[in-house]
DNA sequence: CTGAAAGCGCTTACAG
DNA sequence: CTGAAAGCGCTTACAG
């Protein structure tokens, strides 16, 4: 590979003539430049981008942290990431964590070892606590899923209110026996979204029934085995609320084969809107998260932190949330 | 940031033999290791890594180029091949060609620029004597899509195979009047399939009616569309063999809706065999592709041949289809 | 408008 | 077992 001191030989100029014709600097002899031009052409030469990141102190590639990546959710927010990374001029590393604390701090470490400029957390298996040391580092922002204890700009979808407008159009459809699968545990978004479920029970003077609580499940399988474990009951929920999609097909499937009807049965609310809730029969009633709008508005902010190297703060956003009504409820 | 240098001054000792304990070389006096272990913990040492690829001319970094990351089938490729990459080191990089040939190219420049030190094609937008010029700076394979020109090793499903057997079970079904979208144009992948199609037709002794064949499209409002244009005939085809689950589902999801039923007014065929096929009502028949097998392949193909710098060859690698029946046929 | 020199942070022969 | 020195390929003050 032709590097830049041969370019600067061919041309009989100096290598830091050269340099500055690659970077577009001005003050450069419009003639010289042009002969730098031909010899670069000529030699095939392609700047080093080892070299420039070592010098310059920057990678041009920003890492992005997902749970899943087989999860549609992740594939929307991801594709539109990475719409704006290449738009800017940006690589993205594509870090899957698999939902495992481990390799999500395995992750971090890019930023440390300078591979990265900057981390979105699209998911969160870690605590704030473990992830604050790494943003002496470079810009770490999350997107989706959220830690209010965190001092670092989020992007996040009103999951309360998720919670609620979804659990509330149950109540309204007549439902007092209601299932919730949307995890109730040491995640935040699943805590809220759990707040909101339990704001419109409460409303409507109704009881939570423990049996009727499922941890935090993410796909078909976890859908069907949740349907089982509630067809098994003697006192049977007339509803699931259901953390995403997914589950909430594997929900319906599953009632449909055991000729369970939905939603008169069972009626179904899903959360993400992924396409796949338009597609099964019924459609499934969901709660729309921007997901698009997430991945763009993230990439943003984080191309505009590493270009202004912390001269620009951004706080927590929040984004909007709506109930789709479809033919599962 | 601590530097080699600064652990080596804390230590008393010269940056070679800090180097030396960083890569666990042999040769090191055991409490002069230990020295350096805790200097380097309490400085929060971390090596750096643009210097480092700079030094030792690799970057530890494989792009993968897709077409289209929310297609599903893309995801459990990449999925799978983060696996690989992540048990053996290395960092992925997603490059999202958008079915665009400038965008691959520009993707293929991260070879030529050492940001990568190497290229796993999952799609192809641009011909074999564009590609070429680029072997030189380092290993690519392609995976999924191919092209018999192309001197380079490819993880490949027997296409024609494919097409054929979904052909024939349509046959199989009394079907005479058969449609066909999975493309029939520049893209080989696509071509053989439909080599397969035609070999089913012309052994029952049917022709290929031109009007049924519709270009390669890729996702659900595709589907939908074929659905009307093949709607809109008065000649109309019984079934269909559509070129993805995607397609499948929008052609089935609109039948559905203009009250044309799935199998009985039209049979439908599939491809890729995704999640979605076994979701919807009715379960799309579909042919089986290893997205998991052909992504693990690959990927432990392209570390190899890293690792073992040209020493290695591969060729092609056939990996098997098989026809998923369901009930849209 | 141009160039010599220093340095980004490592690793690897080489010599001991 | 250890260290001084060179060099990977750039870019950026600095001086002219």
């Amino acid at each position: 590979m032709a590097t830049i001191k041969e370019v600067a030989a061919k041309t009989g100029l100096s290598p830091t003539t050269v340099s500055r014709v690659i970077n577009n600097h001005p003050y450069v002899d419009p003639k010289k430049r042009k002969l730098v031009m031909t010899a670069m052409e000529e030699l095939g030469y392609v700047p080093n981008s080892s070299a420039r990141r070592l010098r310059g102190q920057r990678t041009n590639t920003i890492a992005v942290i997902i749970s899943r990546i087989v999860n549609p959710f992740f594939g929307h927010l991801v594709d539109a990431m990475e719409k704006i990374a290449a738009e800017r001029g940006y690589q993205l590393i594509l870090c899957d964590s698999r939902l495992e604390k481990d390799r999500e701090m395995q992750h971090l470490e890019l930023l440390k070892t300078k591979q990265v400029d900057g981390i979105i957390l699209a998911s969160l298996q870690n605590r704030w606590k473990d992830i604050e040391p790494y943003t002496r580092y470079g810009p770490i922002i999350s997107c989706n899923e959220y830690d209010s204890a965190a001092d670092m700009p989020m992007i996040v979808c009103d999951q309360e209110y998720g919670g609620y407008i979804g659990t509330k159009h149950l109540i309204d459809r007549g439902h007092e026996k209601i299932a919730y699968a949307g995890g109730t545990d040491r995640i935040e978004l699943t805590r809220d979204r759990f707040s909101g479920f339990k704001r419109a029970m409460a409303e409507a003077g109704l009881t939570v029934n423990e049996d009727y609580l499922f941890p935090s499940f993410y796909g078909i399988e976890d859908g069907k085995n949740i349907f089982h474990r509630m067809y098994a009951m003697e006192n049977r929920p007339t509803a699931i609320f259901a953390g995403g999609d997914e589950v909430a097909a594997g929900v319906i499937q599953e009632a449909k084969r055991f000729h369970c009807r939905v939603p008169d049965d069972l009626a179904v609310v899903g959360f993400d809107n992924q396409p796949l809730a338009d597609l099964i029969d019924p459609g499934i009633t969901t709660i729309d998260q921007p997901m698009k709008l997430m991945g763009t508005r993230a990439m943003e902010m984080m191309v505009d932190m590493i270009r202004h190297n912390r001269d620009v703060t951004y706080k927590k956003e929040l984004l909007p949330l709506q109930l789709i009504v479809r033919e599962s409820t």
